[in-house]
DNA sequence: TCATTAAAGTTAT
DNA sequence: ATAACTTTAATGA
């Protein structure tokens, strides 16, 4: 959790509830609040021309959305969906950067944060120009996998659908499947049960 | 080789 | 029940 919530009350963040798939902000809206969920998952995506989707992050309890895209003045180039049911706090972008001002502690922990998220944007980016699908899926799981102490082979659980890795990589689902499938064979991943083990 | 399309089976809501 | 996800197979770039 980057601001607590105490916090954010305290300032005036208002309440919101999402339902599942229900829209957060769209591709072109100005950014003008700062959202942390406080129960529940989002997506920043976008699509392309022909109606697929790019999945350009996967949000769960206790992040922001788009903060990034507060420290500039320009529209939003993605989307923010909720995913499931959501609650989420919402401050108004001005209260927002009081409480930067306000806090050096928070302001020191959101540019930690959004290191992480140019971290993550970096290693993505390679895998999305060339590469085979194989190294794609790896790259994806093994930044996955970096969170948990556990780092022995099988030890991790990928908490993403076939589609979701699609989406994350750049793959078809149909693709990402058989790939799975080859690495499954090749000992790189196990599978049980649907789920898959890396 | 991978994407696309279609069709069918499976799981989650 | 209905939608979302998974899987397989055929076809085309």
């Amino acid at each position: 959790m980057i601001i607590k919530e105490e916090i954010l009350h305290s300032v005036g963040a208002s309440i919101r509830h999402y339902k599942s798939s229900e829209i957060i902000f769209s591709e072109g809206d100005p950014p003008k609040y700062y959202y942390q969920i406080i129960r529940g998952e989002a997506k920043l995506n976008n699509y392309t021309d022909d109606g697929k989707e790019i999945i350009q992050s996967l949000l769960e309890d206790g992040q922001s959305i788009g903060e990034s895209l507060l420290f500039m003045d320009r529209p939003y180039p993605i989307n923010a969906i909720a995913t499931t049911i959501c609650k989420i706090l919402r401050l108004p972008k001005t209260i927002f950067f009081d409480l930067l001002k306000l806090y050096p502690e928070i302001c020191l922990d959101m540019n930690r944060l959004l290191s992480q998220r140019l971290y993550f944007k970096l290693i993505m980016a390679q895998n999305l120009s060339s590469q085979n699908p194989t190294a794609k899926l790896i790259v994806l799981m093994d930044y996955l996998k970096s969170f948990q102490k556990e780092q022995s082979p099988y030890s991790f659980m990928i908490p993403l659908t076939r589609q979701q890795m699609a989406s994350l990589t750049g793959l078809c689902v149909e693709t990402a499947i058989r790939t799975i499938k080859v690495m499954e064979k090749n000992r790189i991943v196990k599978i049980k049960d649907r789920k898959i083990l890396y």
